[in-house]
Parts: C-alpha cells; sequence; structure tokens
DNA sequence: TGCAAAATGATAGACGTCTGTCAAATTTTC
DNA sequence: GAAAATTTGACAGACGTCTATCATTTTGCA
C-alpha cells in the first residue's frame, strides 16, 4: 500500500546516471562506460529493482508467439496432449499470447523437418516439439536458435543441448516405476513378467524396459521375452494372447508403449478373473481409465502431459521475457489406481473424445 | 504479426459510441442506457475482445497484494509448504505480486481467527488459509469477504460456501489411494491392516479413515482397531510398538496422520527385514523420503501441496483481476514409492544465451 | 592543444487502460 | 414547454518501459 516498487528512473537518480544511460545499461544497447554500468548494477542491486514486463511489452505492443508442433492422428495420447494444449491457448489468450498449435504427420522426421523450417521465415518468439533422434531435426533447430527463436522439447527429448530446456519425465525412471509396482503387487511371491514395446528401435520404450529391468534384477521376478506390438492395438492384441496361452507363469504384464485397447480386450477376455495377471501400463486416456475403473488393470503410469505443456509454456514466456530462464524441475511420472483418479469432467471439458 | 489485438477503443468505434460510454459499460460504472450496454458487449463479442490486464494494472499502479495464513511451528509438512510458499514469492515479485506468509499458532483456531480480523482492516486483494470448523473463524471469513477480499482454504476447506476456491485434496480419496496400495501388496493373501490417526476428531484424518475402512471392506483384508498417536512421533512410536508385539496377524500400518518419525524407528527396529509389514504413510517430506529410499517404508500419499499453493496463487490472482474463476481441479493425491521421488534439490537458473 | 569518437543527458511519443472533469446532447418529469 | 435528470462525448493525465532524436559533455588519441 505505502511503498511501491522502484522504477528504472529510481535506479538511474540513486546511480546518479540519467534515465537514458540506466536504459542503455539494462538492455544491452551498448555505448555505456564500465563505471555508468558498474553504478547502474549496484543501485539495481541496492533498491531491489525488477523490470516491469507488463509495462515494457505494453509498450512495445509485445505479442508473444508461439508455436507448437504435435504428431497429429488418431493416438489417444496426442489426443489428449492436443486437448490441454486448447485448453491452455484460450486461458492465454488474456495474457497476450498467441499459442498456434501445429499439426505433423507422425514417424515423419522429414515431414517435421519441413514444418520446422517453415517456422524460420515466420516472425514467432518460440517452438516447442516432441523431440527425435533425426540429424535433419537437430539442423533445424539449430537454424531457429540461431535466428533467436526459443526451442522447447517435451514429452521426448533431443540428444545434446540443442534446444533450450526440456520437459518431460526420464523413461527409465518410468520403467523403474512401474517395475516397483510389479515387484509390490507380488507380495513376496514369485513371478514373471511380460514386457510389451511397440518398438525396441523407439528411445522411450527401450529406455523404459531398461528401466524395469533393473528394478526387476533386485527382485524375485524373472522377465519374459518382450513382444514387439508395433503400438498397434491388434498385434498387440494377438500376440499377448499367444504369449499368455504358451507360457502359463506369467503373472504380471507390462506395456510400455502404445495399443492398449488390444492388451485390455485380451485382458477382458480372461475366464477366471482372479487369475489374470497384473498389469501395468502408460498413459491415462479414455480407455485406459475406464480399464482402472472396471478393475480391469491395476496401475497406469502417466508421464503427466499437462505438468509438461505447462512447464514449456513458462519456460517459452520466461525466454521471451529475457528472464533467468529456471530449468524445469524433472517431471516424475505419476501413478494411478482405480481410486486416485483425476475428476473425469475435466477431459470432457476439453473435447476428448470418449467413446 | 499483422494483426493486432483489438483494444477498447477499437470496441467504442465499432459499437458506434465513445470510448468514454464503452469504458462506463465495460467496468459497471453506471449511467449507461441498456442499448449502448447491449451494443458494447456485441461489438466485444464480435471483435472477440479481451481486456489488456497488464495496461489495466500498469495504469493502476496495481500490485497484488495476498496474505498466507500458515500454521506455523517444527510440523515438517507445513515446514515444506512454507519452503514451497518462500519460493513462490520470490518468482511472483516480477509480476508485481506481494506475497505476504503469516505465520499462525497451529491448532488454536482463536488465534486464528484474530489474525483474520487484523487482516480485514488491510489494504489486501486476497487471503488462504488452511481451513478448520470454528464458527469464529466462519464469521472472520464471512467479514472478509464482504469487504471484497478474496478468500481461498487451501490444504483443508471450511464447510460451506464460506470461502471463493478450494485448493486440496479429498482426504476419503486419499484413504482409498492408501487402502489400494495396500490390498495390492498383499498379492491376494489375506493380512490385517493397522491404522494409526492423531486423533479421530480431526476431520482430515477421520476421513482417511473412512476411506481406508471403504476400499478394504472389499477385499480380504481385516481391519485393527485404530492407534491414536496425537501426531507425536514418541507416542506413536510407544503405541505402535505396542500394537505390532501384541497382535502378530498385522500385515500392513498405515498412518492416516503425522508422527512419522516414530513409526519409522519402530519399522527400523524390526529385527527380520523380510517380515516387516507394509508401510503407507502421507506427505512426502525429508524423512518420509529418506525412509522411502532405504526401503523402510512403501509408500508415501502426498496431498501435493506444491499444487495446491499454485492453484491457489492462480485463483486469486484471478479474483483481483475480475476474471471468471475457474474452479480448481480438484487435486488428487499422489503415490510415491522410492523409484518415481522428485529430484531432492531444484537445480539452480540457468542463464540463457541472448540474442 | 585540438579534434574526433564515445558517452551521457534531456526529452518526447507510444503502448492500452483507468480515472476524472466538464460540457453537450438527450430523455424524463412536471 | 421549461426545468431537471440522465446519458453521452471529448479529452487530459497517469502508470513504467521502450525507442528515437538531438544536444552536450567527457574521453582518447595524435
Amino acid at each position: 500500500m505505502g511503498r511501491r516498487m522502484p522504477t528504472l528512473s529510481d535506479v538511474a537518480h540513486c546511480a546518479g546516471v540519467s534515465y537514458a544511460t540506466a536504459d542503455r545499461a539494462m538492455n544491452g544497447r551498448g555505448g555505456v562506460s564500465e563505471k555508468s554500468m558498474r553504478r547502474v548494477l549496484n543501485a539495481v542491486e541496492e533498491l531491489g529493482y525488477i523490470r516491469n514486463v507488463a509495462a515494457a511489452n505494453l509498450s512495445q505492443r509485445r505479442t508473444y508467439r508461439f508455436t507448437i508442433v504435435i504428431p497429429e492422428g488418431t493416438n489417444t495420447f496426442f489426443a489428449h496432449v492436443r486437448a490441454i494444449l486448447a485448453e491452455a491457448r484460450s486461458r492465454l489468450l488474456a495474457d497476450r499470447v498467441e499459442l498456434q498449435v501445429v499439426p505433423v504427420a507422425a514417424f515423419d522426421p522429414s515431414a517435421l523437418t519441413r514444418c520446422l523450417r517453415g517456422l524460420a521465415g515466420q516472425d514467432i518468439d518460440g517452438v516447442a516439439l516432441v523431440g527425435n533422434n533425426d540429424p535433419h531435426v537437430y539442423d533445424a533447430l539449430a537454424d531457429l536458435r540461431a535466428r533467436g527463436i526459443a526451442v522447447i522439447t517435451m514429452i521426448s527429448d533431443v540428444p545434446g543441448a540443442r534446444r533450450d530446456a526440456y520437459a518431460g519425465i526420464d523413461n527409465i525412471i518410468a520403467g523403474r516405476t512401474a517395475a516397483r509396482m510389479i515387484v509390490l503387487a507380488h507380495g513376496g511371491k514369485t513371478g514373471r513378467v511380460l514386457p510389451i514395446v511397440g518398438a525396441l528401435s523407439a528411445r522411450d520404450h527401450a529406455d523404459r524396459l531398461l528401466g524395469l529391468g533393473e528394478t526387476l534384477a533386485a527382485s524375485s521376478l524373472t522377465l519374459a521375452p518382450e513382444v514387439e506390438g508395433r503400438d498397434q492395438h491388434g498385434i498387440v492384441e494377438e500376440k499377448l494372447r499367444a504369449a499368455l496361452a504358451e507360457d502359463p507363469e506369467i503373472s504380471a504384464v507390462y506395456n510400455a508403449g502404445a495399443g492398449n485397447a488390444g492388451l485390455i480386450r485380451v485382458i477382458a477376455a480372461t475366464p477366471a478373473q482372479n487369475a489374470r495377471p497384473i498389469v501395468v501400463l502408460h498413459e491415462l486416456v479414455p480407455h485406459t481409465r475406464r480399464a482402472l475403473e472396471a478393475g480391469l488393470i491395476d496401475i497406469v503410469i502417466d508421464q503427466r502431459p499437462d505438468v509438461a505443456v505447462a512447464q514449456t509454456l513458462d519456460c517459452l514466456r520466461d525466454i521471451a521475457d529475457r528472464r533467468p530462464v529456471s530449468a524445469p524441475t524433472p517431471i516424475v511420472p505419476a501413478i494411478y489406481v482405480k481410486e486416485n483418479l483425476p475428476p473425469d469432467d475435466r477431459m470432457a471439458a476439453t473435447g476428448v473424445p470418449q467413446p
């Protein structure tokens, strides 16, 4: 109420220089002697001056322009991410943030590269994308950053320091977490775990399997050979049914990839309910949610795309505001059971398809 | 990039009225005919006008002033909450938000009431507090709201509609979640669960126990009589040791309250490691974290105070900005095991290359 | 010492909103 | 039809920062 926050004029006065000099010092506009620079910085320190970002943006009629490139298609997980983004979009409009969400063909590095190249010419403050490890994509990212556009990877990272930040989980940790839940659910008994992946060549799936193996190694459980389901529910269904028939020792199933609909069908068809294996899988989306509620599966490990999106947007804003960027706190996978599911209406409200 | 966002001048022009009239219409300043009001609102709709909050706040030299009243003392959970608030405080300073954190004696409704009464006279935009069910507190809250001060409860609610929003978990859900983890960890075997509470008269502890009972009822596990530990580790330690000695059938321990240090001491002293009961308890704080890492306990249910704080602050801001208040999404308890613990220390801020 | 280069000061206008004032236009009331 | 009340218009100043311009002072160098 009484005391107001110091302005740059206050700083200038305190430093014994003119406003113009203080401004030149703060905004790196050059032509400032070392002595003046020091005095200004001291004054900033002394007064606790903080740049009023709102006023700064107002003066420049600044609107943040961010573009998020997201794989398109029917994949329910990315549908969920798109819904989260749509919700964020309307909310951010009040803060003068224009969020452009660009769909790009999934699993197509060249399409992604083309898309990124196209963005380079536009007047944009920052770009977020789901990383992969294609060299052409690296180059496109380097180009964007060279043009002063912030680059953030979400959900999946790119190797090396080719982005300003990464917002997403560590999939090794996700795999270890899944393993812990499986070990716990065996209650000290022995058992055999069947892992399913989309493809071992996919970095995230391989990482999850790695984490799974690490934690299982310290338990009394053994690991069956993994099944490759190519993230397609038909294939997952078929191969899983075969694997379960062939190896009756299997006491737990872990799907590190997609294709959960097929997995759930197999479980639902298990004749004796109490004999079904423990089931752990990834991503809380409508059909995994329903399966949890129905007691067909036990655990869902979720990578919390909402947190990843929030961190991404915060980070983009920090960079655009020339604020020191706090490296986002690594996101840790969430564990969901039937009882701690978040309210459903949120998904409905954000337009996630509910078949 | 070309198109700029519509301003209130644009709205006025589009509606065929003067800026002054448009302003009077938008800010409910009275003296506007129904016809003009309608035309202005139509123009707002048509142009998609959104009030520029930054400019508005700048014009009024507005700094948000929020006060958060937090129980003081050595309780590690509230120490954690205070740490989260301290972090938020410095971060929000850049957004012209002055966060005042006021400690108040724990478990003392009259002290809380006095504190709230004291706030009523100050020039404050919003207050957040940990709710309880004392009538004098209700009255103080009603008084605050009557003075146009937003009131938000966090962690624990107040009954009825005596606040603008609640940010926190539902403790019945927390209890059910704990029960589910215990059921899971028994792997179909029978067992006996020993619940510990601070006091059954505490609403949150009673709720957790209620949830626990609900979910256990559908399992093969039985419930031992609960132990009241008064949230003090010495008492918890003593009573738990006695209970375990008396009833060797106990296969799981669930602490719905505080005093975890005493519980952990008892478990650590269990002679045969493999014979220790399954242990589920609440709140991820340093000592429960260490116990998880050491394998002394199995599960920590956390009420995510960081999310509660973030929701609280967002909500206070929305109200102060006269924005439609999005009712905060109910927070769902998080499940932590050894493997998915969040990183221990927040990473230091890193500079970002500037164009 | 003189001159060019560098550094500094002074200032004005813009951004979009809020607040306030005053006069003019319109409507209502008697 | 005149007086009173209500509604409207026009405008000016403030908020803190950025950008730009121009005049002035200080510094470095020959």
